[in-house]
RNA sequence: GGAGAGGUGGCUGAGUGGUCGAAAGCGGCGGUCUCGAAAACCGUUGUACCCUCGCAGGUACCCAGGGUUCGAAUCCCUGCCUCUCCGCCA
């Protein structure tokens, strides 16, 4: 959520950012809509300031046994026109929460300018392609033929979109887990286990509600949602508090399964489990000083990276333009990792920069030394996605007498085994 | 799921429908004292919004949402959460 007094004082700078998004919520609808918030306000507590006053005098009438008939008259009526505002102003009100809901973070400057995903910058790469001579399998058929990776039984038990790991390939996928969840603690991420299901209001605080809410599983009878991301229970852990600077930064790292409708996205990277609707994931959260965070994204960014180098996978870095941006993010580097089978390069990790824009939503602010209280900026970044990651593990490790090697650092997860098949 | 109890400021905990944003204690912060610290003493100690250049004002908030009343932390209704007991269950 962007700051009302920040819309109201500069309208051009939040037109220009949320253009650049490619988005175009009304923002004078807002502008008109504060301005009639505000008059009543006055209008009304002037009223209540009246009511307040008098009634005092009629308690201390009462007290000393005089009537006071009058007063309590003309406060009735007072009483009346005091209703009859805060309706109208709980309804403007829930107008302007409405509008304000929807209107996307601003990008920040150093966000390249652009329309899509084809204008992102690439920042850089690290690791060569492998260079195969023979033909790389996808990791659907070299994950079938080695029995470790099952889509028909996914298919068979939850519809398409879902896959089953057996024997070493779901041993691989627990071996990343604790690989990463490993390199993330040592670096002093406090490792988290969190709930799966949250309220509307926890989907609210990281800015899936209102826009996203058909990319996710809903519960109706209890109107709660699965989550897409660790990020969403993870960093409204910190909701409605006001945190002691002290505390500051928090770094956390959860291991989640993550669910996603796809809505919209029918008939994509429908073979293998690039595109699926339940893949786990470790996620990386900081909650940090503004004045640090653009610092902290860098650092974030380096944390994922980390996990790929010690995999020896190529990835490079590109920082997303502005239209590319999600909602509530101010900026955002993806790290996307070469699959050699398919021959593309997939994103795996998605590391954003959220500013205030989540802590506004929460209302997680912290008291500095002043003791003034700010909200702080919230981050967050994978580290990394798994079913992809397995994929281009299946890939990029892949022999030409169709055995997968295990990476290095994963064996000691995996009682040394160093080869799948 | 059933029965009961309860939700008050950072914490503990008081609060007859009127002067209560809320006693008291603890904690925190500032000061006096001290070479320094402890103790003691003094002072201070919530958030949001409206208004103002600032000072000063004003409004709201005692789990949340409604209601009764001139006036609600206090009375009524609904919901949520916590605790205890029972049932069910990994």
């Amino acid at each position: 959520m962007l700051d009302l007094k920040f819309i109201r004082e500069h309208p051009d700078i939040v037109k220009a950012g949320v253009a650049k998004k490619h988005d175009q919520p009304d923002i004078d609808a807002i502008l008109s809509l504060d301005t009639q918030r505000r008059e009543i306000i006055r209008e009304v507590e002037a009223l209540k300031a009246e009511r307040n006053k008098v009634s005092t005098e009629i308690g201390k009438k009462k007290k000393a046994g005089e009537s006071a008939e009058e007063a309590v008259a003309a406060m009735r009526q007072v009483g009346e026109k005091i209703a009859e505002c805060d309706t109208q102003l709980r309804e403007i009100e829930q107008k302007l929460q409405h509008a304000l809901s929807w209107v996307p973070n601003l990008p920040h400057e150093s966000a390249p300018v652009g329309f899509d995903e084809s204008d992102n910058v690439i920042v850089r790469q690290w690791g060569e392609k492998p260079q195969p001579d023979f033909k790389v399998l996808p990791h659907w058929e070299i994950g079938e033929k080695l029995g470790i990776l099952d889509l028909a039984a996914g298919a068979k038990v939850s519809g398409s979109g879902f896959y089953v790991l057996r024997g070493l390939g779901a041993r691989l996928q627990r071996a990343l887990i604790n690989y990463m969840l490993d390199l993330h603690t040592a670096d002093g991420y406090v490792e988290h286990v969190v709930p799966y299901i949250v309220t509307a209001e926890t989907m609210f605080g990281t800015g899936q509600l209102p826009k996203l809410g058909d990319d996710m599983y809903h519960i109706e009878e209890d109107d709660m949602y699965l989550i897409p991301t660790a990020e969403v229970p993870v960093t409204n852990l910190y909701k409605k508090e006001i945190l002691d600077f002290k505390q500051l930064p928090v770094y956390m790292v959860a291991h989640t399964p993550c669910f996603r409708r796809e809505a919209g996205a029918a008939g994509k990277d429908t073979r293998g489990m690039l595109r699926v609707h339940q893949f786990d994931k470790v996620e990386l959260v900081k909650i940090v000083r503004p004045e640090t965070s653009y610092d902290e994204l860098e650092d974030l960014v380096k944390q994922a990276e980390k996990v790929l180098q010690g995999l020896q996978l190529p990835y490079r870095v590109c920082n997303l333009a502005t239209g590319d941006l999600s909602f509530a993010a101010a900026k955002c580097y993806d790290l996307e990792l070469w699959a050699a089978g398919v021959e593309r390069w997939l994103e795996i990790s998605s590391v954003s920069n959220f500013e205030d824009f989540q802590a506004r939503r929460m209302n997680c602010r912290f008291r500095d030394e002043d003791k003034k209280v700010t909200f702080p900026h919230t981050l967050n970044g994978s580290g990394v996605a798994l079913a992809r990651l397995v994929a281009a593990i299946l890939e990029n490790y892949q022999r030409a007498d169709g055995t997968v090697t295990v990476p290095e650092v994963l064996r000691p997860y995996m009682d040394g085994v160093e080869k799948i098949g």
